[in-house]
DNA sequence: CTTGACCCTCACGCGACGTGAGGCCGGAGG
DNA sequence: CCTCCGGCCTCACGTCGCGTGAGGGTCAAG
């Protein structure tokens, strides 16, 4: 029973009427039908073409293009998806490059140090060259998921907080026997544990996939303070876990 | 000695001599000078210009607001830098807000659910109202002091990891002796225990401006890993420890 | 049956360049 | 010395993704 004029898609999705017209236009995004009086309806169908425009011009892409990926019936649904989970990270580190240059830049100047020209510019000499569309590594972090969790942890109780601490002493405990006892990451003992450290995540805070939990074993080393909590249980652990994390998540990838 | 034809410059920075043509005509980057011959001349002054100059683009700015922006006498570079970092994080924010709306459709997908409407659109239509350009709250995480203190850490041995434990249980106890003993989040004994961890922070991981320390303030009841490692040391103690932390840098702010 | 909020189709304008057209330097080779 | 080639110059028009009216039809409410 849905069906929605120009204004109200136009509303619904954040853009201008004008634009619905243009794609009309173009023959990017046609309306699924018109009214006998001329009026556009469009439709379900249409929305979530809409959505996945929206998706792609948000990343730059040319509106021509859009519409040759959109219209490539040989990609599914889900591998759209993916490829643009991978486009979000692409764009992500070439922020974080730029960030990157710019903490360069305030250290250069702070300690009074002159760049060179190709320095000054390698960043964004880079990214053009590599040109950011292609098929890149999809290395990247699920970032939002912790946002969700934070509306169910907002609800534990103190006796909530305690069990989860004895979960988690649990979890560390088994962590820590696996590595003294010199199991190597790749090990069936030091995988369990990767994996019981996963599920005490998926029960406790949000639901921690594989890929997900690659990520946070990442973390453990890239950030101090991570570092610090599972370097204090045992000097060496942080690394160890993340490789244990990583061999967890080849093996539950491959049933 | 420098000094480059456009064609120099514009291989240098990676943009085509076309646009250094057009940022001359407009006025947004006007050569330092000619040959007798006409020929346009740039110097130090206009490269790094440049650089502040597609930065911005790169950002999505328009020409003409670059130009307000970058003739703007009363912001000095260095303020440049900070806000350039503030920039950065807002659209990486925006982009991880992305991605989640990507990985709700993927879940969507796959367990069969069908979303609202508004649910499609939630991260456009959110986005396009606060207008990001803005002065936006500007709560966000430093994401990238992480990564350099990641090289500080590196270096740190076993004995290092043991004193660092011996301090950190020790601002642990004065935040936890504050908030035992009913002391409001403001109170001087709170705001210097704040100051104390800020402090601890900034000693061993990496530096951590007041501002910063908001941000790790938010994550710690945002997040709910580090949620965890407050709430267990004295339940209640991460809000109070974020309230304090504002406090404290309130403070700080105001000298 | 009017009013006001929506819809339609032209059609021109704009920002940030791309892309020639037509012509002037400048240094390396014959 | 001339010539040739790559690089520079200035118009000036084209393109993309719309914004912004102009001029006019539609529709539900009062």
């Amino acid at each position: 029973m849905s069906g929605y004029t120009v204004g109200q898609l136009a509303q619904l999705a954040g853009v201008t009427v004008r634009a619905l017209h243009h794609y009309d236009e173009i023959g990017l995004l046609s309306p699924g039908g018109r009214t006998r009086a001329g009026y556009r309806r469009y439709d379900d169908a249409e929305l979530d073409r809409l959505q996945q425009i929206l998706f792609y011009r948000e990343l730059g892409f040319p509106l021509e293009e859009i519409a040759a990926i959109l219209d490539d019936r040989s990609v599914s649904p889900t591998e759209h998806l993916r490829r643009q989970r991978e486009l979000i990270g692409d764009r992500i580190r070439k922020l974080e490059n730029l960030a990157a240059a710019v903490e360069r830049a305030m250290e250069a100047r702070t300690l009074g140090i002159q760049l060179t020209p190709e320095e000054k510019f390698e960043v964004f000499g880079k990214d053009y060259q590599e040109d950011w569309e292609d098929e890149a590594e999809q290395r990247w972090g699920d970032t939002d998921a912790w946002k969700q969790s934070q509306q169910r942890t907002a609800k534990y109780t103190k006796a909530d907080w305690e069990r989860i601490k004895e979960e988690t002493d649990a979890v560390n405990d088994a962590l820590v026997a696996a590595f003294t006892a010199g199991a190597a990451p790749d090990s069936p003992e030091a995988m369990d544990a990767a994996e019981q450290h996963r599920g005490h995540i998926g029960l406790n805070f949000y639901e921690c996939a594989p890929q997900m939990h690659r990520c946070l074993g990442d973390m453990y080393v890239a950030d101090p303070r991570f570092t610090a909590t599972y370097e204090q249980l045992a000097p060496g652990l942080a690394g160890w876990l993340r490789d244990a994390i990583h061999a967890n998540a080849d093996r539950q990838e491959q049933s």
